[in-house]
RNA sequence: GCGGAUAUAGCUCAGGGGUUAGAGCGCCUCACUGUGGCUGAGGAGGUCGUGGGUUCAAGACCCAUUAUCCGCCCCA
């Protein structure tokens, strides 16, 4: 079947029951990148594809994405590269290619991507998604993790999002994080042989999320467990203390949840999740935290970064389930030629209204005043400009109101302005 | 990668071996020849996801395949 998209793609239509509409698409960018000018934050635009290298190194080879998840090719010059599977690897390594942080001082970039990652496609879950995205370079300070979280949660509340909690957690740093496993690992070490062969893998692979499964039973028995927090360093204890503080301050709710660790392995201390009730298993709206070795990992200068990538989709999905999608946007006016001689004052009008910064269409088909009408309605005109002998003789125009079917004559240099307000 | 469900008109769905496959909505025409929406009357539109098989006969049953959805896993 060519005519469908590949598994797990979509196409974006500007039509009432697409699956994304590419309208309502539209209005999420616009948005999302208005709430982030108000924040200062500039716009980086990265490859679509990287040197896969810059992924299997960042993200952890011990990481699902980068084990068995990633579009990885061999290109005609015998370089293995990668469809990008997330943003801020890219944005590390294009923030030190421009050299943005030579100056010192903070740098802020938000950006909009696609993201490609071999899964098992389901609703909310895509080969290829798309996400929107924040990073901020050169700051350890908790202000930079709060600005972060708070710029996230504005995004939501522009678009309208409702009932969403912020879950958060402090991971710590390397050397916290091996003390928390080592005292995971003695924890679970009599009761792990009579489990099952999954959950051995995962003690095994990235125990931090047993603390996450569906098992009520494992549930139970990590109730018990040492939690990463109680691990935590001196530093990681008070930037996530102040952490909290400042985000009370900005009127952002939380929850501390031990369980979110976040699939990538970049993370030091700040780790959130924004989520919805209304996603089903697909919970997670955006995913962040900081990286402070990120940057030096990458090959740059050690300095501190926080970041954030949000799923459009399920922005958009949420949206859809709360009822609030937007109606389809329609036309400001439909000009109609009610007789023949009116075309030519039709286009002329047409043009004028255009150049006047109004959405403007006629028909093209050849129809007859009925089925120009009738098009007007379908367009979702809010106005009808009809033109005929009569009109044409007054220098005038019929206008009627679609919604309310109240028509009056105007002058035709008139119209622009009764029709754009 | 694992388990389960689904695929029939533009959309949402009914039909469960036997004449020309149905409904609602949408679409087209007419009533309404300078006026859309409402109403009424007509009408068009389907190789029943695709490829095989069983059968005198398949949209229905079997196998494969593709896609979607749900759960697991993982996460955006």
């Amino acid at each position: 079947m060519i005519t469908q998209a590949p598994r797990g793609t979509y196409d974006a239509t500007p039509n009432e029951n697409a699956t994304f509409r590419s309208d309502v698409l539209h209005r999420l960018e616009d948005h999302f990148f208005a709430v982030m000018a108000r924040y200062g934050y500039g716009e980086v635009r990265t490859p679509m594809f990287e040197h896969t290298e810059l992924f299997s190194r960042t993200s952890g080879d011990t990481s699902e994405v980068v084990n068995k998840q990633m579009y990885s090719f061999t290109d005609k010059g015998d370089r293995s590269v990668t469809l990008k599977p997330e943003g801020t690897a890219p944005a590390v390594r294009a923030y030190l290619d421009a050299k943005l942080g030579a100056q010192g001082g903070v740098t802020r970039l938000c950006y909009q991507t696609a993201i490609f990652r071999y899964e098992r496609p389901q609703k909310g879950r895509y080969r290829q998604a798309h996400q929107f995205g924040l990073e901020l370079f050169g700051s350890g300070q908790p202000d930079a993790d709060a600005e972060i979280i708070e710029a996230t949660i504005e995004f939501y509340r522009a678009i309208g999002l409702r009932d969403t909690v912020v879950l958060l957690n402090c991971i710590g740093r390397a050397e916290s994080r091996a003390r928390f496993r080592e005292a995971l690992a003695t924890y679970l070490a009599p009761w792990l042989p009579d489990q099952s062969e999954e959950i051995k893998m995962l003690a095994d692979r990235n125990p931090l999320r047993l603390f996450d499964q569906k098992d009520p039973k494992v549930n139970e028995f990590m109730a018990g467990a040492p939690v990463v927090t109680d691990h935590l360093e001196d530093a990681s204890r008070a930037h996530f203390d102040t952490l909290q503080a400042l985000l009370t301050e900005a009127g952002v709710g939380y929850e501390l949840r031990p369980e979110i660790v976040r699939g990538l392995d970049y993370y030091t201390d700040t780790v959130f999740e924004v989520h919805s009730t209304l996603l089903g298993a697909q919970g997670a709206l955006c995913g962040g935290g900081r990286y402070d070795n990120l940057v030096k990992e990458v090959g740059g200068p050690a300095t501190p970064g926080v970041g954030v990538g949000m799923g459009v989709e399920r922005a958009y999905i949420v949206l859809e389930a709360q009822g609030d999608l937007p109606p389809m946007p329609g036309l400001n006016a439909f000009v109609v030629a009610a007789t023949e001689d009116a075309w030519p004052t039709v286009r002329t009008l047409c043009r004028a209204l255009r150049k006047a910064g109004l959405s403007v269409q006629y028909d093209v088909e050849g129809k007859n005043l009925k089925g120009q009408m009738k098009q007007a309605d379908r367009m979702r005109a809010q106005w009808a400009v009809i033109l005929g002998t009569d009109e044409l003789a007054a220098g005038q125009a019929t206008i009627k109101n679609l919604a309310t079917g109240e028509q009056r004559q105007v002058p035709q240099s008139d119209i622009a302005a009764t029709v754009g307000a």
